[in-house]
DNA sequence: TTGAAAGCGCTAACAG
DNA sequence: CTGTTAGCGCTTTCAA
């Protein structure tokens, strides 16, 4: 009781609600009330609360908040990668969106593998994060069952619906690969290359390759086996990836990339080789990130909605989280960029 | 009573540490206990209560746990942006180094602007992190006001001591700078131009364009203030930073830049003016990040120990708060990397 | 409009 | 080695 009575002459401490309370004259639910704005607190004790938290520098305890609400106002992030700037924008926009609500967002990252996506999943939990986001529609049934499990909110970005039964913020893959792989083929282009990244538990990567695939197929072509290489999402591998296909007898004339960074690093190869781009080969990327515009010639490329999709993740999860009703999935358009990465091979022949 | 003793019928109901305590016939104390690590527990309890714990699917709530221990385990870093790679890697290594040690780490950005590096500080500060990274030393003393309130120990990344009081984990851009204009003085260059992020709150540029012009003076030159142009790390703002450093006549021979986005710019502006570089023009950049040999010709730049500085903000960090104890600061090497966008004027001349 | 008091789930003395 | 118990700081009935 002697302690509990002279706590305040320990100026070191940080100052608590019931600190808040004393000085202001008034109960610690008043200044919670008052905090809040839930419940109705006469103006003068809310004036003599506020001037009572700003002199003693008073910031509740976030513990005894999350453990009173059993919320955290946390939301959760698990991206593939933060090296390059692919989910950078994307990630800023949930955040700002999130931000305005009070609400937090945790980014963690996965190296594009499923089991560490798995265990990033598991520790968001454990942090008692109040939703999450993930990149793509296609995982393990047990990184589902974690989050059902505990009911927890959340939305998929960067896809579409798919034959997926969760919230998706996103675009379709296949059909924006489809858009790209016909216009090359309206430049002329006949012997078309693919560079992916890692398919294997990457939708976005396989929906594209499938895209290319369709439209080749529908055009009386195809992509064969050896006309695609897969790598990891990196300058050089893509570089490397390039050189090989590169190496073919007849070589492509176009060579469609799964991402920027990949398409950066062909036309890297494409230097290396003494190929004239878009002269010799045609180069097409997807993303349209800065690099896409760095490198030289600048990249045609897929501009996907990453803002878009960042914001309205933030919306959906944070009215999800509030009134318990989940949203629908939400298609957003992508849209070609033509630049001079991609050649027009009819002129070239009438040149 | 009645309802105490029936709650585990609420299958809904995410388990808690008492639910746990009931299934493997122990008191809550001991679960905590096993779980923790804390005291000597039997191993026949232990795995009785392990077993427990996977049928329930328990984990500790967040709130409860922070409030009881009056830590979170998060560690916060405000960044400047996630939009380039720059920080990326060092946040990657700092996660990692974190992640060991069951510390999860909360990124936010500023967009290199002070309040708004305040105000993040603030917010990570309300959540109660354990600890906190920003980027720099110099800012208002407003902001280490709030830090040192609240006790919160914090480290600053990427500048060396200076003269700042903190506990400091980076490197010399002064002294890298200089570096960097002395090898292309060594080059044979004499009119040197400078593309510098803006300066007025970010010490890191500023201890760049400080080198360069001492480097400059040392030598009998100067970095007049109409060589020197600043600008947002952008690479459009890059691009028309050169340009305009180009435009002069006569026009210099080298132009450093702050960072390598920047650099890709200038690159941009050359090729747009018809410069080729290393020949009309020499070009280096500062960071070492992909986009670096992502540009043709690839970027001289200078390495900057990126990973070392988020392993070893993790490292004092976790440290200092175990042991309350303050670590000194640590200043770490940069390494030259010497690529085509340099080029050696005495040799040209010499052709 | 306000206060008293009962938890929220967990940990850490303290006893045994 | 284990259980009892007293909080950690906040919100929220329930009364007044």
């Amino acid at each position: 009781m002697a302690h509990k009575s002279t706590p305040a002459s320990d100026s070191r401490r940080v100052p608590t609600i019931e600190d808040v309370a004393r000085l202001a004259g008034v109960s610690t639910a008043t200044v919670s009330r008052s905090l809040n704005a839930t419940g109705r607190v006469r103006e003068a004790t809310r004036k003599a609360v506020e001037s009572a938290v700003r002199e003693l520098g008073y910031t509740p305890n976030f513990g005894g908040q999350a453990l009173a609400l059993n919320r955290t106002n946390t939301v959760g992030a698990i991206i593939p990668t933060m090296e390059n700037a692919i989910f950078a924008r994307a990630i800023q926009a949930l955040q700002e969106t999130l931000a305005a609500q009070k609400v937090t967002l945790l980014v963690a990252t996965s190296q594009y593998l499923p089991e560490r996506e798995e265990e990033q999943i598991r520790a968001l939990l454990a942090r008692g994060v109040d939703g999450v986001v993930l990149i793509g529609n296609r995982r393990a049934s047990s990184a589902y069952a974690l989050l059902n499990a505990r009911g927890v909110p959340f939305v998929l970005l960067w896809s579409a619906p798919d034959s997926s039964p969760f919230v998706t913020i996103g675009f379709d893959n296949s059909a924006a690969a489809i858009d790209v792989t016909t216009r090359i083929l309206k430049k002329g282009h006949r012997r078309i290359g693919m560079i992916s990244g890692l398919t294997a538990h990457n939708d976005r990567a396989d929906d594209r390759v499938r895209g290319v695939s369709k439209a080749l197929t529908d055009n009386g072509l195809e992509l064969a086996p050896q006309d695609l290489v897969e790598c990891r999402y990196s300058l050089a591998e893509g570089e490397a990836a390039a050189m090989q296909l590169l190496q073919r007898q007849p070589r492509p004339t176009a060579i469609i990339c799964g991402n920027d960074v990949l398409a950066a690093g062909a036309l890297r190869a494409a230097r290396a080789l003494g190929l004239v781009v878009p002269g010799d080969l045609s180069v097409v990327g997807f993303d349209d990130i800065e690099l896409a515009t760095a490198v030289f010639p600048p990249l045609a490329t897929v501009r996907v909605p990453h803002r878009r999709m960042g914001v309205a993740a933030g919306e959906y999860l944070l009215r999800w989280i509030v009134d318990g009703k989940r949203p629908p999935s939400l298609t957003l358009p992508t849209e070609f960029i033509e630049r001079a990465s991609l050649g027009n091979l009819c002129d070239e022949a009438a040149d």
